[in-house]
DNA sequence: TATATAATATACTCGTGAGTATATTTAGGG
DNA sequence: CCCTAAATATACTCACGAGTATATTATATA
């Protein structure tokens, strides 16, 4: 393996890139550098797939070796774990936006899914949607799957509770769930950084359909 | 490498594998086997992803080693581009059958959904939607896309014809397209062969979704 | 029945990538 | 200013998996 691989930064890398760069203060701030390390790990990931991205490649674009990261993780399926929580964590911030409010469930769902959209758009909702059980091991995979059912559970609750202050139509429970989680996770399969619609927009499009149907009223 | 690898065969292998059993009468029908070794493919990339599974096991599944895959297919990725292509297949089957149609719009866009979500539901679905770009080379990756957008252009078309015969109503013609597709593509993510609901009711509850919205009317 | 061809197997190569043993540097605390 | 611990690098190992060169067996046809 070549020693300080010459690997291409894109401009937005440069942020993280800086903490090693020979000139910058190299404040050693190990919290700070873990999350380099995983931010890093998260758009190399969704730039060219878990499989397709080595930690060699890692740490290239870090500028170091690769034994570094692993003095900040303790492997690949971790780093991957870890991308996958951060995304997890903006979905939740949704739910947790809205936990206290008076608003109707129809309303708080429209922010909780409009947050979503937003999240599933980012390095790490791409993770959280990709991490994918057949590449954990089956301890992660179980914790994953665990907290994956988060976001179900928030949104049926949501659903449930339209359906009991009237806001929402009574429906099956789950799989409405199932359907607009589907929608938006799978904005992360097809959305790319040049998409004329931000993610708010796509969420607003999303939502006129899932509230108003397809049928002409 | 061993030879002959020991593969644990499920149920569902064994119609497939027969054709190469000692005792079946082998009756070598080349297109008849170089399908099962795509089946089996399909079956192995669900079960395991496509990264997780080796020419070796596929090879293995089906009593025989790599070269003899080798001998069907190119590559390994060609197997993957053959197992997308099934899933289609089974896709624009759906469309072609609602496509000299008299029916509403509406009606028509009920039936291709329902058939779309069976298709998602086989082995060849599973394949069809996680046959991302990143894991193909760059000509097979463009032949994907140029393909997976007939499904986009099939959606689109129903959902402009909607507006125009009145059976649907007026919306963002892309987005509910992305939507619908995202829904029904990400069953693929959680169903399971022991799900309780059948393929067509999920598609029977997403379409109350679709066609109703939540909104209490 | 001999021969060409298809089907399959054996036994490799070769690259890649995860993970590690060990050395070296850097920085802070005594 | 020295000494310990953290941070990083060098230089590996090792397994695995795609793909192949080559032999062997079976089958169809002349």
């Amino acid at each position: 393996m070549a020693s300080r691989p010459t690997a291409k930064k894109s401009a937005a890398d440069a942020a993280t890139t800086a903490l090693w760069s020979p000139a910058a203060s190299r404040v050693r701030d190990r919290e700070r550098k873990r999350e380099a390390v995983i931010q890093t790990a998260a758009r190399a990931f969704r730039a060219r797939g878990y499989h397709n991205t080595s930690l060699d490649d890692i740490a290239g674009i870090l500028n170091v070796t690769k034994p570094t990261v692993y003095h900040y993780v303790e492997n690949k399926e971790q780093l991957l774990f870890e991308c996958f929580r951060a995304g997890l964590a903006l979905i939740m911030a949704g739910f947790d936006e809205v936990g206290d409010s008076t608003k109707s469930a129809r309303e708080r769902l429209s922010i909780v899914i409009s947050r979503y959209a937003e999240a599933i758009t980012s390095d790490f909702g791409w993770c959280m949607v990709q991490a994918e059980n057949q590449d954990l091991s089956p301890a992660m995979s179980r914790k994953v799957k665990e907290l994956k059912s988060e976001i179900d559970q928030g949104l049926r609750r949501l659903i449930r509770e339209g359906a009991r202050d009237g806001s929402l139509r009574k429906c099956d429970e789950k799989m409405t769930a199932f359907a607009i989680a589907g929608a938006i996770n799978w904005i992360a399969h097809w959305y790319r950084d040049d998409e004329p619609l931000s993610a708010a927009q796509i969420a607003a499009r999303y939502l006129d359909l899932f509230d108003l149907g397809l049928q002409p009223r």
